[in-house]
DNA sequence: CAATATACCTGGATGC
DNA sequence: TGCATCCAGGTATATT
């Protein structure tokens, strides 16, 4: 599900009401995550901090303790953070609950378990995070997302373009929905091989990509059939989906329908008038 | 090394 | 109503 803008999302959420607060508390689920939930690491590193602030790095959210150790959290596809009060019911899939020193706490719900929880203890954590940094692509905001560096790292790929941006090794924060979004955007068809563009097409792609991120971003995310920002409302970047899940549907640029394919195992959309093959 | 296939999960939609 | 099948926002790992 969530992806650079819902994660973005999440963490300007959180970032109204967490950095302050101490966690006096944790409880989790006994099942795992993708990776197993650290428990012994939240309990000595993460219990009685306080909250500095929330970063996010590609699609994981950073939480950075008093303490200097960071807690880091993936959302996978079905996961979300909400705050919420204390009494409040809880829901099946809450894997992970930090109680706050108010009347509040933090739940992670995450249905399919695709979601990761780590816990990296101050003494390591600078290391960590930098070792951790350097195998995440390039962020679609910052100034290294540009066309000769994108044009140079795609000189050796022969994967469609699509493929290309959502790999998370060479850009991150770039998902199904958004990829598809993006190239229609740019005009390029999602099956141009990456080594076939030329440096205007990245250029294109790059201006799209902060357009369309920033764009849903403002718009709450996306909420497809379960995202929901920390204070539990949906996103609606959704209904302004130009070909994501459109297929058939007209283009809302030319009228043509919309073409559907199967592409490395996602859902593929574009225009056959507006988006062509470089 | 690059590209593809597979595995990890639950739940909603669809079809019989 | 029940049951089987397919599909879904991600990513690490194994395999060609």
């Amino acid at each position: 599900m969530p992806e650079l803008p819902e994660v973005e999302v999440t963490r300007r959420g959180l970032l109204d009401q967490l950095p302050g607060r101490t966690i006096t508390g944790i409880t989790w689920s006994h099942h795992r995550l993708r990776t197993e939930i650290p428990r012994q690491l939240l309990l000595e590193h993460i219990t009685g901090q306080r909250i500095l602030t929330i970063d996010r790095r590609a699609k994981y959210l950073l939480f950075r303790m008093a303490n200097k150790a960071i807690l880091l959290i993936h959302l996978g596809m079905t996961g979300k953070l909400s705050l919420t009060q204390r009494e409040t019911v809880t829901h099946k899939h809450d894997h992970l609950v930090l109680q706050l020193d108010n009347t509040m706490e933090l739940r992670l719900n995450d249905s399919r378990r695709f979601g990761s929880i780590a816990v990296w203890p101050a003494t390591h954590a600078a290391a960590r995070e930098c070792e951790f940094s350097t195998k995440e692509g390039i962020e679609p905001f910052d100034s290294n997302f540009a066309p000769d560096a994108l044009f140079e790292l795609a000189r050796k790929r022969h994967v469609p373009v699509k493929s290309f941006l959502m790999n998370g090794r060479i850009i991150a924060g770039i998902g199904n929905i958004y990829a598809n979004e993006i190239l229609f955007a740019a005009r390029v068809h999602p099956l141009t091989p990456a080594n076939r563009l030329p440096i205007e097409a990245w250029q294109k792609i790059i201006t799209q990509s902060r357009g369309i991120l920033l764009q849903a971003i403002e718009a709450g995310g996306s909420t497809i059939s379960d995202f929901l920002g920390t204070s539990g409302h949906p996103g609606h970047f959704q209904l302004q989906l130009k070909v994501y899940s459109r297929a058939g549907l007209p283009c809302p640029r030319c009228s043509r329908p919309i073409t559907k394919t199967v592409l490395a195992g996602r859902a593929t959309y574009w225009c056959p008038l507006c988006q062509k093959r470089g």
